[in-house]
DNA sequence: ACAAAAGTGTTTAATATACACCCATGT
DNA sequence: ACATGGGTGTATATTAAACACTTTTGT
């Protein structure tokens, strides 16, 4: 018994990646399309996930869920919270999928909560890399997903929110070069408020961790906007930063 | 399978618990003393926990393990983080101690933390109501726990500092009527910061939640102090309240 | 020349900080 | 009478908020 249990997928616990990307349209979030026996009505999506392994962490788990969805190692990710009601899998078409692709499809399982954030220029919407089935989808424009993944998708983003105030995890779904503008999209989007740009502009200007490059944007018909990047060292030795924009 | 998959506890999931108080003395926390079959040293404490039953949800496990406990029914609860390391139980008293407790000591077990809030009338350090091994213990004076659980204990309590500057949880650990000082000290303790006494009571007296009794502190050698309550109605009525007092 | 977004300062209001003495009670 | 913690106000510095025009580029 002990033996068995250390080998291959634990039955009883999951993870799922509540994985989030940000450009000029605003949030977005990558949806699963999953094939559904009899899927009478369109698409029907979830969230990446799978059963851990039982030689694995659970940040492991998430990583390797990543990886074989997107091609990218160590994604930045965060655990936010562990969902196990015990009728969190109660839809028929949801059983049916279980039936289809697990062991032990009417087993007890407890997931994990992760969200993962990825720049823009990591994630080419339909590029070879990316599973097929991966699909990009406006965070307005999530439809009902399988199980309980709005809740879980909901809280994902309510703990990105209270992180992003407090931790500069923000950058993370920002190219590696960006405007003042494109962080104040970001804010605003994130925290859902309105910021004054004068304001956000001189505060932002205060902190030492964001260096301005000499590079300025291109091939844009206004004036090009400043570049800068996040700058981790400068972060590390001021500290006291507060990410209260807004 | 299935049907003896949703009898009785389930092997791989389990819940612990931080069990926070505060009185005079400071912050503390409730910690089980266990009986270890040949312990050779001194006293071998863990976090109260238990295995989750395959029918009942994480917060119910929770408090089905606090209600058995402390006798106390619905206490504050929060879940807060997933511990899952594949290594959490390693050291060779712990496994000992799982033998003689568990039908499956060797399956892989990942635990969901939670952190409860005790009211210091609620908690008689060693009341009847109280299971005879467990223990308040002052949160500077925790030993070496069992298994990974100094680290789930620091991890409820960054949780609880982080939730207590956003919402009104602190006043789980107060009592029903209690002082501004009182208050005062809970905010010192727990953020790990010093306050300006004068500018503490100015932010504080502003909050409309905060209603005072028409009652003074009785017994005290020195002038009593006026009572207050925390009113949960005006709480949220007014709204936009930040706790950063500090 | 026009459209589109970048960039820039000042004034005013609100909030945070620093700080010292008298008061009511129990012993 | 003394020890103990409760209670109070003001002045100053810092931070937040409101607000409009000029600049640079592509078409």
């Amino acid at each position: 018994m002990s033996e068995s249990q250390n080998l291959g997928l634990n039955p009883n616990v999951s993870v799922d990646c509540v994985v989030f990307g940000f450009d000029k349209a605003g949030l977005k979030v990558l949806l699963i399309e999953r094939d559904n026996p009899d899927n009478t009505e369109g698409k029907n999506y979830q969230l990446p996930g799978d059963l851990i392994r039982n030689d694995e962490d659970l940040d492991e788990a998430a990583n390797r869920v990543l990886k074989e969805l997107t091609n990218i190692d160590n994604l930045f990710l965060q655990q936010f919270a562990a969902f196990g009601n015990p009728l969190r899998v109660k839809r028929e078409n949801d059983l049916e999928w279980l039936r289809s692709i697990r062991k032990d499809p009417d087993a007890r399982v407890v997931t994990i909560g992760y969200y993962a954030l990825i720049k823009p220029e990591d994630f080419a919407p339909s590029a070879s890399s990316f599973a097929r089935k991966a699909e990009w989808v406006r965070y307005e424009d999530v439809p009902e997903l399988a199980f309980d993944h709005n809740l879980i998708l909901e809280s994902g983003l309510a703990s990105l929110k209270q992180k992003m105030r407090s931790e500069p995890v923000g950058f993370e779904l920002l190219p590696a070069k960006f405007t003042l503008r494109q962080l104040q999209n970001l804010y605003e989007t994130v925290m859902g408020v309105e910021i004054d740009k004068r304001n956000f502009r001189r505060k932002v200007q205060g902190m030492k961790f964001l260096v301005a490059l000499d590079e300025k944007q291109k091939g844009v018909a206004h004036k090009p906007a400043q570049l800068y990047r996040f700058s981790n060292n400068n972060y590390k030795d001021s500290f006291s930063a507060t990410f209260d924009f807004a």
